[in-house]
DNA sequence: TTGTAAGCGTTATCAT
DNA sequence: ATGATAACGCTTACAA
């Protein structure tokens, strides 16, 4: 039914083979000026494009890159999207995005699904079920370029670009402590994901650097990185309800600080007189909050080009790549200040 | 490079033609059970999958349907994509997204794009620089299949999916009214939407139920719907330093919204004391927000099933189709208690 | 300079 | 029941 302008149409039109109308259409070589110049206006006159799917198979590569992440309506990864697409588009490629739900069975998916279909390279964060990673080693040594951000694999030798989790961390439960908070509890994704095993020591060498003791208890992990709302609800609620209950919280996700935020006011806890809380949270309308939440914010946009860069160069590299690096970048903490947080009128209409 | 494990290799591995491999592989009629039987565990074995790309050439479609949205970065849309997609994946389609950011080139590039690589339809929603069609219409005339929701187009025929937006910008202009506004001002996107015509006429026709005139003055378009902060700043601005200005604005679009609670924030307005506030927004923490916002919440995870599901009923369907439905779902008004907005002690840490 | 033919991976048609 | 062949649209040795 669908646009049926072939090479074969050309060379049918004007009395030539298809390899001729090919080289004409292709670079220039091997050819009369006259007919190339023939072929073009022709081409363009019926509106010819080569057909993507046709040269997909014959090159094996398709000019385009998959991305995996396990949620679009996640600020970070909305963000570090819109950072994946400024490079990729303006070197032409095009770019797949495909979600994971947080499953381990939807990656393998997904990542078979778009290697099979011949994208040129990935860019991968990981799933929390994940534990697994041979879908991802098998293709990574087959040689498909791979780049990893945010959520990386500890044993794929490959680029990989993150923001500074560590420091991040420590920044944001120093911030609360020297606020005078010291019972201060972490809210987190999933213990297999490298974010959350990064900021786990931020979080504890702040700890230790003012001599507060680390608590077992305080630790609540929440599977789905705040997806589910009442995963979120009752590790809060085992937080807030413990005897000797922290006083403060440090959460560590996008989701997981809004969720966490939503819960403690569902409680009818006042942020941050009866807890404080500090999170990971790319929100735009962050400092709009009340209950108000100091955020540590990621450079999600460049995360997402820097990592972009890397794919495409791993990509068109015509040489096996030895060296990988790992990108690291600051994260920056969004302190709201106290005269911003003005009571309010009450809400009468 | 990769994964050259085809058709072939097991015919020659078993000493069959690639007619008869294939044959086993597919359905089962013409062959007998011992080769199927065969051929069928050593693909397994060695973890055969056909070449989509291969299939694609050959049946020219690609069991993918293409996206086109302004940005994913947008509560409405990312909602929106989750229910595309929800319905996409059991159904054996691949989702392709992109982003216009809202420019009438990036979309046709887009469009285009997707279409020359065999999608097998195309759900779109507009962008707001977008006037001419004839890209669109292109393609709809060659028999690809197109759905449209939310940003729709008036004269191309064929499904649409939209919310009630003219009965939402009603009640929540309304929903103003009762709370004793008479000035209303109505902030909103790109006039060329039809979004933006629809909520206009809800928000007049509110107006003229209670008699209030409608003001020219009053209304405030934003070419790029709140992605670009200095448009929304400039636009607020206008309206709240004015001669007689309003008390009040309804505001159409998700990140309209933000913007415009953050802008009347930056400009030290109390809501709703100062100026009142009722927009659409799809914000999971809308209630976290402080000055407050009533919002309208469109059901955009329903509209993306819905528009998936009509599109693919079009892709299946084996006769054209020659009468289009336009589905309308409701939105919700989201209004918050005053009791819930208590103020809140100073931030001092 | 141009044409012929093979091949990318698969399936459908036709023989056998 | 199985195999050979052509075809999908394109590029590229290799011939002419």
């Amino acid at each position: 039914m669908f646009e049926p302008i072939t090479i074969k149409d050309i060379a049918k039109a004007l009395g030539l083979s298809t390899s001729t109308v090919s080289r004409a259409l292709r670079g220039g070589y091997e050819i009369s000026a006259d007919t190339k110049k023939l072929v073009l206006e022709y081409a363009e006159k019926i509106n010819y494009h080569p057909n993507p799917i046709a040269l997909s198979l014959k090159e094996r590569r398709s000019h385009s890159i998959g991305v995996v992440v396990c949620e679009v309506a996640n600020n970070y990864f909305s963000q570090a999207i819109n950072g994946i697409e400024s490079i990729a588009y303006n070197r032409g490629y095009h770019v797949i995005i495909t979600q994971t739900h947080e499953s381990f069975d939807r990656e393998v998916v997904n990542v078979q699904h778009m290697a099979s279909r011949s994208v040129d390279g990935l860019l991968i964060s990981l799933s929390s079920e994940t534990k697994d990673l041979s879908h991802i080693k098998y293709l990574h040594e087959k040689g498909l370029p791979i780049v990893f951000f945010d959520r990386v694999a500890a044993d794929i030798e490959t680029h990989k670009v993150v923001a500074n989790n560590y420091q991040g961390a420590f920044d944001a439960t120093e911030h609360l402590i020297k606020a005078g908070f010291r019972k201060i509890g972490h809210l987190t994704s999933s213990p297999t994901l490298s974010i959350t095993k990064e900021r786990l020591e931020g979080y504890k060498a702040a700890l230790a650097a003012y001599n507060i003791p680390f608590r077992e208890s305080y630790l609540k992990n929440c599977e789905h990185g705040g997806m589910i709302q009442t995963e979120v609800e009752s590790a809060v609620r085992e937080l807030i309800t413990m005897t000797d209950r922290p006083d403060a919280i440090f959460v560590a996700g996008d989701k997981l600080s809004t969720g966490c935020l939503t819960t403690v006011k569902k409680f009818g806890l006042k942020v941050p007189a009866d807890i404080a809380i500090a999170g990971f949270t790319n929100s735009d309308v962050a400092e709009l909050f009340n209950p108000p939440l100091t955020s540590i914010r990621q450079p999600a946009f460049k995360i997402g080009q820097i990592a972009t860069e890397m794919l495409i160069q791993l990509i068109e590299s015509k040489y096996p790549v030895t060296e990988f690096i790992t990108t690291r970048l600051d994260t920056e903490l969004d302190i709201r200040k106290s005269s911003e947080y003005q009571p309010v009128p009450k809400y009468t209409f």
